[in-house]
RNA sequence: GGGCGAGUGGCGGAACGGCAGACGCGCCGGCCUUAGGAGCCGGUGUCGCAAGACGUGCGAGUUCGAAUCUCGCCUCGCCCACCA
């Protein structure tokens, strides 16, 4: 090895790597160029990549930098190819935590939100992630909330918004109602404090997402995660079957009508029972047995939800006395109430068939009532001691009047229509889901844009006097009211009917319907005269790609599908879905491989590890953990490894001094061989970044790295190929470590900047592999190699396959059964069987 | 109970049905240093001196060939759950 290519020779002529000299200078100047504006008039095909803009807590932690990457990558390498990329961000303005620093700390929730707001968008620019800062939203500023007031007041006239009493789950910590969405667990736990919720029954306002269930549950045309659509369609939950009514034999008294997904049962339905709450109830009980049911229905109403929804509990119920006639049978059978039946699905009430369902099994069991079975196997085999759930391909009717023998598949159809033509059912089918419940009792959110008045009710607030501003002087003792409750200047409004006195409402929007269309607004951000612009919106949307948390499967990702669907509607905007492309990112663990938190004290402190190893350092090893949608533990020696790499590259990459180095014998080989390397990695690393497998991308980069590296070595430095290697390798890392890519690049005399240069494109002849090395399998198993070049004809591979002595070896000198060969991949020999 | 994922070296992880363990960490050895918790070079699946054998949670199957496909188990993770 001469002097001139020991690596610690070029390195002191280099000077050391120190991310901390050159990195700030970079983000400065990008920053000041704009080099990450989106334009409207830019003639570019537009490309939307959006990542979920932070819940503004104070701290840009590490999780959020692994999120972010990832799409930053993305669009870097997008406007590389000539797109014309929009990458905005934004902040989560209002919440309940901004809240609660004002009532813990006596920090207006404003001062608290917007301090923080200064600080992440401070730590997102040491990232040096490429957004566009001048489409910021925040969405607790007026000019934002002002049009969400308009939104919510367009929903209100198409009758999208709405206020009824409904039972809905209260956190008893925040003293804020919650949607169904944010309700967690088992145990039922709010989703922001973990506290377990209780049920009440409360006015509240609701959003009709109900109207889109079927449409949500279609996913054609957009690319979503499996894991996503799966939660989706399972928390909509359709269900298809029958409404059926029961005709009861009290006068005057409509019949009770059930939901069931099984009316090929209703032979075997021997008793009804309704929920608790059924309105029927009271009505339906008898004088001897109102006692009892009224005691019930106290009960029921004081069980909590968890209580109710416990599937182990036993099951309780009470007979009211009364009875109903089956349509099909007509037999008389007795009507119950019980609390494993919910107001709030189907129709509040079901026709039990013990046969055929577990939980009417047990109840019949306790109860002692009739348990007829009207399906069987062609076998004619019941279980005994049980219900029979289960289906068989082979399974028929039995005891079922005209049906008998039938297959309950056509049964289904067959007695539903012989209902339907009685006038004593339908075809129906139920959704687990219920409407959205968008209003909170909290002061930090969005005011509802709505006043009462005695005479005229609830009145929209008039356009003209948007936006309902909220108060800053507000008082946030812990009473356990919002403070608008109190707040006298707020409260008081005119009715927009008469002129009269009116109250405001106090209640605001759940945060969610914030971030519900603000990907809207990022394409109009400073529109003053409507939320945004139909040719704006019409010219950037849908999202090409939206990345972000799987835990908001069914809240956000839900409801802004749903947004985008009533805004279509309401002929606001002119797409059916908000993204075409989702992808989920995993999350970043502790080391100790738990997830981070203070109490743990595994908790990675983004803005250290910059000044240790620089942004580029920790941007490339967050991305180098796992696959991005995986995630993965934290390795505080990991980023060692990235670090060195980065220091090999600025090593590898300073100018050659002086004469170029002397090319031995055998440089043409090598110089092809980097060549190759460096063509076929521009592919390999092209599709893993369009695939977000950016872990393997820095593989194939630090593979390319190791292979300059060697060539140096062996004296190719200041050669064409070696210049090459080291262009395309800059270029490629632009992406993923942007300030160094833009250092090097200038140290190299290329012009500024990196990051508008065209992205490399590979020459297919230097992709393509000069020579192959084929495995040679006896019977599937590695015996041999050949070195062949890539033309070599297939009789003339196996003639040098069968020549290898490890070959044959196995053969033993007799002629092989079968040679397979895929060309370019491998050989196969199949030995003949004794 | 239902749905969806995932099980590969000491660790994170690679691998269109075709060379298992790319790339990196750690570890071992060496170089350079007054020094090394810096940097550089080499080695590193297991057993074996070697030739070689064995290896992707377990068990079957399909195939010339299976980490990959099929079936049945086991374990872990996430989501939902008295939803008629």
């Amino acid at each position: 090895m001469t002097t001139e290519t020991r690596p610690g020779a070029s390195r002191e002529r280099a000077g050391r790597f120190d991310p901390a000299t050159f990195e700030p200078k970079w983000r400065q100047r990008w920053e000041a160029d704009q080099l990450y504006a989106a334009r409207d008039d830019d003639p570019r095909p537009k490309r939307y990549i959006l990542t979920m803009y932070p819940y503004p807590s104070g701290d840009l932690h590490i999780g959020h930098w692994y999120a972010m990457t990832g799409p930053d990558i993305v669009a870097r390498m997008h406007r590389m190819q000539g797109e014309n990329v929009m990458f905005p961000m934004g902040f989560d303005g209002f919440g309940l935590p901004a809240e609660n620093a004002a009532i813990d700390r006596g920090i207006h929730p404003a001062e608290w939100t917007y301090a923080n707001i200064d600080n992440m968008r401070r730590q997102m620019r040491l990232m040096g992630a490429g957004f566009d800062w001048a489409r910021e939203v925040v969405t607790c500023d007026p000019s934002y909330y002002r049009w969400q007031q308009w939104l919510f007041l367009k929903f209100y006239e198409a009758g999208l918004a709405y206020k009824a009493m409904g039972a809905v789950d209260w956190c008893p910590k925040d003293k804020v109602v919650l949607a169904r969405e944010q309700v967690e667990g088992t145990d039922r736990r709010c989703w922001r404090c973990g506290t377990p919720v209780e049920k009440r029954d409360l006015e509240q306002w609701w959003f009709r997402i109900t109207n889109y269930s079927d449409e949500l549950l279609n996913f054609e045309g957009i690319d979503y995660p499996e894991p996503i659509k799966a939660m989706q369609t399972n928390w909509i939950g359709r269900s298809e079957g029958a409404e059926i009514d029961f005709p009861t034999e009290a006068d005057d008294v409509e019949p009770i009508r059930v939901f069931t997904t099984r009316p090929d049962t209703i032979f075997g339905a021997t008793f009804m029972v309704l929920a608790p709450e059924h309105p029927l109830v009271p009505v339906l009980t008898t004088e001897d047995r109102k006692a009892d049911v009224e005691a019930y229905v106290a009960a029921a109403r004081r069980a909590t939800e968890i209580d109710r929804l416990n599937t182990e509990r036993e099951k309780t119920g009470v007979f009211t006395g009364a009875y109903a006639i089956n349509p099909m049978t007509n037999e008389r059978i007795p009507i119950w109430i019980a609390d494993y039946v919910l107001p709030g699905y189907g129709t509040g009430a079901i026709m039990a068939v013990p046969a055929h369902d577990e939980r009417d099994y047990e109840f019949a069991t306790k109860f002692d009532l009739p348990i007829r079975y009207v399906v069987a196997p062609a076998s004619g085999e019941l279980p005994t001691g049980r219900a029979l759930v289960e289906h068989t391909a082979d399974e028929v009717l039995i005891d079922s009047g005209e049906f008998t023998g039938m297959p309950a598949s056509e049964a289904i159809r067959a007695i539903t229509r012989a209902l339907e033509e009685r006038g004593q059912g339908s075809f129906a089918v139920t959704y687990r889901q219920r409407d959205w419940v968008a209003g909170r009792q909290r002061y930090w959110g969005c005011p509802i844009p709505i006043v009462y008045c005695e005479q005229h009710g609830a009145q929209p607030v008039p356009e003209s006097e948007l936006p309902v501003v909220l108060p800053m002087d507000v008082d946030f003792s812990p009473t356990g009211v919002s403070p608008l409750q109190s707040h006298e200047g707020f409260l008081k409004a005119t009715c927009p009917a008469c002129g009269g006195p009116a109250r405001r409402e106090t209640d605001t929007m759940d945060t969610f319907v914030d971030s519900s269309w603000y990907f809207l607004r990022y394409c109009s951000p400073n529109a003053d005269d409507a939320p945004f612009h139909r040719d704006q919106v019409d010219a950037w949307m849908p999202i090409d790609l939206y990345t972000g948390g799987a835990e908001h499967a069914v809240m956000h990702l839900l409801y802004f599908r749903f947004f985008t669907k009533a805004l279509r509607d309401l002929g606001l905007v002119g797409v059916d879905e908000p993204t075409l492309k989702l992808r989920n990112q995993g999350q970043i663990l502790g080391a100790d491989h738990n997830r981070m938190s203070k109490s743990r004290g595994n908790v990675q402190a983004p803005d250290e590890l910059v000044a240790r190893y620089g942004a580029d350092a920790v941007r490339a090893f967050l991305m180098f953990i796992g696959p991005w949608d995986q995630g993965g533990p934290w390795s505080p020696t990991g980023i060692d490894g990235v670090h060195r790499w980065l220091g090999r590259v600025w090593h590898a990459a300073q100018p050659a001094e002086g004469p170029s180095e002397p090319i031995g014998p055998g440089a043409d080989a090598l110089q092809r061989a980097l060549r190759h390397a460096t063509h076929s990695t521009i592919d390999g690393v092209t599709e893993d970044i369009e695939d977000f497998r950016f872990n393997t991308a820095i593989s194939k980069l630090m593979a390319l790295t190791n292979a300059i590296t060697r060539s140096r070595e062996a004296g190719l430095a200041g050669s064409e190929a070696y210049d090459e290697a080291i262009e395309i390798l800059l270029l490629l890392m632009a992406p993923i470590t942007p300030h160094i890519a833009e250092e090097l690049w200038e140290r190299r005399g290329k012009p500024y900047s990196i990051h508008q240069q065209p992205w490399p494109m590979a020459d297919p002849e230097w992709a393509a592999a000069e020579t192959i090395e084929l495995p040679v399998q006896v019977d599937g198993k590695l015996r041999d190699r050949l070195v062949v070049t890539p033309d070599t004809p297939a009789e003339e591979i196996e003639r040098m396959a069968l020549a290898s002595e490890h070959v044959q070896r196995y053969l033993n000198g007799r002629p092989p059964a079968r040679v397979i060969q895929i060309p370019g991949r491998l050989v196969n020999v199949v030995t003949p069987k004794d």
